[in-house]
DNA sequence: CGACTGACCTCGC
DNA sequence: GGCGAGGCCAGTC
């Protein structure tokens, strides 16, 4: 049944990440940080890639510090990501592999 | 239990 | 501004 998570570290990652609203994006650091482990953005990644529930989980709301995105396991790779977050209502810039963060990152508390 | 890898981030040239 | 190398964290083999 869907993810099981085997670390609390995972299961609060999986949280924020499922916190994100449709139409946001956040950064692996960012969701590093918020899961309780700043500069962790490498376990954040390891956790989306063994990550089953992508319904539950939507990893592809999860994106490169400078906006591009990283990866993406399931469909056709970054290809669906970026059509998932198209259809969300991201923005992306002209290359289209990147977000424009600057108007759809994801902002927990508005703060900084 | 030990070592390598990985969907990253930051600094340097 | 683009390319390269190093470092940190957790997971998997």
């Amino acid at each position: 049944m869907k993810n099981v998570p085997k670390s609390n570290f995972q299961s609060t990652v999986y949280s924020v990440v499922a916190s994100i609203p449709r139409g946001s994006v956040a950064t692996y650091g960012q969701i590093a940080e918020l899961a309780g482990r700043p500069g962790a953005a490498r376990a954040v990644g390891t956790c989306m890639r063994n990550n089953k529930d992508t319904h539950t989980v939507p990893c592809h709301r999860v994106v490169a510090s400078n906006g591009t995105l990283a990866g993406y396991a399931y469909g056709d790779g970054l290809s669906t990501k970026k059509k998932l977050l198209q259809k969300e209502g991201v923005s992306f810039k002209t290359n289209g592999t990147t977000v424009d963060l600057k108007a759809n990152q994801w902002q927990p508390k508005r703060s900084r």
